[in-house]
RNA sequence: GGAGAGGUCGCCUAGUGGCCUAGGGCGCCGCACUGGAAAUGCGGUAUAGCGCAAGCUAUCGAGGGUUCAAAUCCCUCCCUCUCCGCCA
């Protein structure tokens, strides 16, 4: 369960228009309401009969060290009474456990409602807070000459980057390789990346696991809900992650934090694998969609107070990155209907790649509030000795690979084929400018 | 992968069927003593659910079983440590 059955009892008209705004199904909320109520009533009488049995078990005890028989007529009746109370206990647990199941049933379905700022409605409710960058064209006049700019799998394979019929032979398609300079560029961007958010953001760097078990799976909510996403090992019961967020998020589930060793920030390269179940035939060129692809992705456990602040500046630390890149970009701040049922608010950064003329998604930002918190209980003592609260969670992509060489390919891509290297990726890549 | 040892309240540890309703130490918090501190003394110090409250219920790695009653006995699984094997 995910928004918590006291917010459930509380504010039940929220979340049912939550629901709306969303696009889901509000009766959920009312039918998760009236199994709730009953779930206490068999909570109570379940708690009042463990009680008398605790009772009778424990005066059998105090009758036979008192020197009763423990096969005479006292202990006899005492036992009895336990025994009754035991099977009374067997059938109404049997009927809350049927209830719970079903409760949760219920309460993973309902979505977390969206802030009150997020625009209500489907993908063209999406707003475009700001921009930054020259929108390049793909048809170029330069010192009277014309040239157009090409999609970055040509310029790749001119320059020989990446591979993407050899990853196919000895993977599959929608597994890259990369060679020669395509490689080093990998490695440069992760390691910028990180350099920019350990020595810059203050972020603690995390190299986490690539694959992790069914729990995590289920903290994060990639199981059940998003099973089909994901690459699963059965023979030994683990899965690759979609996003270090799996991993990271997971570090500190079922963990109290004092308020002062809060707000924790981390920065984590993983590679992601996704299955992209559904999207065959979208973006098959190219390496915009891909199965396996590299990111370094920023997760943040906050006070409650300051998750809204901390959205707009983990926002801010992404575009810190293409700007460095001297990429441009657009922010979108993404509708609830476009927006997916965990977040409470998200943006979205998109790229502007000028040889396929196309906005690209690069990094997803969002505040979970207390929602995925919840499911992993991941809390915080406001006070030393208070009793703990939930923290809020964030995440965002800072950034993701595939798609950000994609834009460098087609931004930097020079009229004679070579590839100007990014002022920021030089001392990385050691040279200024990649050729035949 | 094999053999052995072990997982108890933040940490260490006691606990082999019923005053364990989990004891002790350390740490931490409060109070006392002090000019201030150390030392010392007294008290407090897990999480969740239910209840106006007193309190009740659950949790001793996880799950299941035996029993009127399980931290304690039995079964399955997970994890940690030591040794061996294998191996980047």
């Amino acid at each position: 369960m995910s928004i918590g059955l006291a917010r459930l009892r509380e504010e039940p008209e929220r979340i049912r228009q939550g629901a709306i705004d969303k696009g889901e199904d509000p009766s959920i909320v009312d039918a998760a309401l009236a199994l709730e109520t009953r779930r206490r009533e068999l909570l109570g009488e379940s708690d009042q009969l463990k009680a008398e049995r605790n009772s009778a078990s424990r005066q059998i005890g105090e009758a036979i060290r008192a020197g009763a028989a423990p096969t005479g007529p006292e202990v006899a009746a005492l036992r009895k009474a336990s025994t009754d109370a035991g099977t009374q206990i067997e059938r109404i647990d049997a009927e809350l456990a049927a209830a719970e199941t079903q409760l949760e049933e219920l309460m993973v379905r309902i979505p977390n409602p969206a802030d009150p700022d997020v625009p209500v409605g489907d993908e063209s409710a999406n707003q475009v807070v700001r921009t930054w960058g020259e929108v390049l064209p793909k048809d170029v006049t330069a010192n009277g000459v014309q040239w157009t700019r090409r999609p970055h799998w040509e310029v790749a394979a001119d320059l020989k980057m990446f591979d993407l019929e050899r990853g196919a032979k000895i993977t599959g398609s929608g597994f890259p390789v990369y060679t020669g300079p395509g490689s080093r560029l990998q490695r440069s961007l992760i390691d910028m990346m990180l350099d920019i958010h350990t020595g810059e953001h203050g972020m603690t760097e995390i190299w986490p696991p690539a694959m992790v078990n069914a729990a995590s799976a289920r903290g994060t909510g990639q199981i059940p809900d998003k099973e089909d996403l994901m690459y699963i090992v059965t023979r030994d019961e683990l899965y690759l992650v979609p996003t270090a967020e799996v991993p990271v998020t997971n570090l500190h589930r079922d963990e109290i934090f004092e308020a002062d060793q809060l707000p924790i920030r981390y920065a984590a390269y993983s590679p992601c694998f996704r299955r992209e179940a559904g999207a065959a035939g979208k973006d098959t060129r190219g390496i915009l969609r891909v199965h396996q692809f590299d990111k370094v992705e920023m997760v943040f456990f906050e006070k409650p107070e300051a998750s809204t602040e901390a959205l707009e500046w983990l926002t801010s630390r992404a575009e810190v990155i293409l700007q460095r890149l001297g990429l441009a970009y657009r922010v979108l701040l993404m509708a609830t209907k476009d927006m997916g049922f965990v977040q409470a608010k998200k943006y979205d950064l998109e790229v502007w790649a000028p040889g396929v003329e196309r906005w690209l998604e690069v990094s997803s930002c969002s505040n979970f509030r207390d929602y995925q918190a919840r499911r992993m209980a991941i809390r915080y003592r406001p006070e030393p000795g208070a009793k703990p609260e939930l923290v809020h969670t964030l995440n965002g992509s800072g950034l993701a690979l595939a798609r950000t060489v994609a834009a460098i390919l087609e931004t930097y891509q020079q009229e004679d084929g070579s590839l100007i290297v990014p002022e920021a990726l030089k001392p990385y890549m050691k040279v200024d400018r990649v050729v035949r």
